[in-house]
DNA sequence: TCTTATTTTAGACGCTGTCAAGACTTTTCG
DNA sequence: CGAAAAGTCTTGACAGCGTCTAAAATAAGA
């Protein structure tokens, strides 16, 4: 992977030292963290980051296309670093998120829905990880 | 659709006119309505409901399996009054919320994921709504 | 009626996310 | 260089969501 100064510039961002704590931590992630986790994180290598300065860097980074921003979790919005189109599974045991690859299900039907115009879709299934 | 006032009873909730209130509106209603869109309606029946006591039942409501609590639109979870299995649509304009029937789509795959237990799934789509 | 259990209420609380004002840095350019 | 301008960061305030608690109101039971 680009290291994450070059990716700033290269969409226009200043790379700056709290920037590059929030965007190290949160692309870098597979899973699939709130706000807040990503400002704790942030804060281990830059103690003095913001909350604002957090927000505004990852709203940042979704506007440029660098970050997926999910709603499938109560409470708060999760970030996802995966930009390839994929589903989601959410352990209801420990409400970790997982990644689904997109060939692996397929959907059909759509286009029969004569009312709507789909531009995006995306399975979301719940249930339980089993050991392992 | 039978009288709230028995539906309650028959779950062992104590119909009292601020739940009569909440439940009225929200089990006859087939947009998808936030805890506020509720309290707001309840209070046109019975002005002096709470905030606490439309949150309390609506808690109720979806622990007795009344009610579906849905997390697919930033803010605030909405409740669903459809107890059908069933898809969603979001119109990216308005924010509405559409209810897609279990047989519009099909889904495969899921069978194959070995690592996940799934116990329930639906599809969410985003788009725009046709004229009409 | 007195007692007890259930409900409702108001208000406080914590959390998420946004915003404005001012301080601080980095550019820009004379 | 040095000053102005532009960009960035921080603090603190704010509004909304959802939960909780203590106390008041209501209902139920003996």
């Amino acid at each position: 992977m680009k290291d994450v100064i070059s990716i700033l510039r290269h969409c226009g961002i200043q790379p700056t030292p709290q920037r590059i704590a929030v965007v190290e931590y949160v692309l870098k992630n597979k899973s699939h963290p709130s706000a807040d986790e990503v400002l704790s994180s942030a804060r281990k290598r830059c103690p003095t980051v913001s909350r604002a300065t957090v927000y505004n860097t990852l709203n940042l980074l979704v506007e440029k296309g660098l970050l997926a921003m999910q709603t499938i979790k109560e409470g708060a919005v999760v970030f996802d670093s995966n930009l390839e189109k994929h589903h989601h599974f959410i352990d209801m045991d420990t409400g970790r998120i997982y990644d689904i690859s997109w060939d692996q299900l397929q959907v059909k039907g759509k286009e029969k829905l004569k009312e709507f115009e789909v531009t995006e879709f995306q399975v979301i299934m719940r249930g339980r990880k089993k050991k392992g």
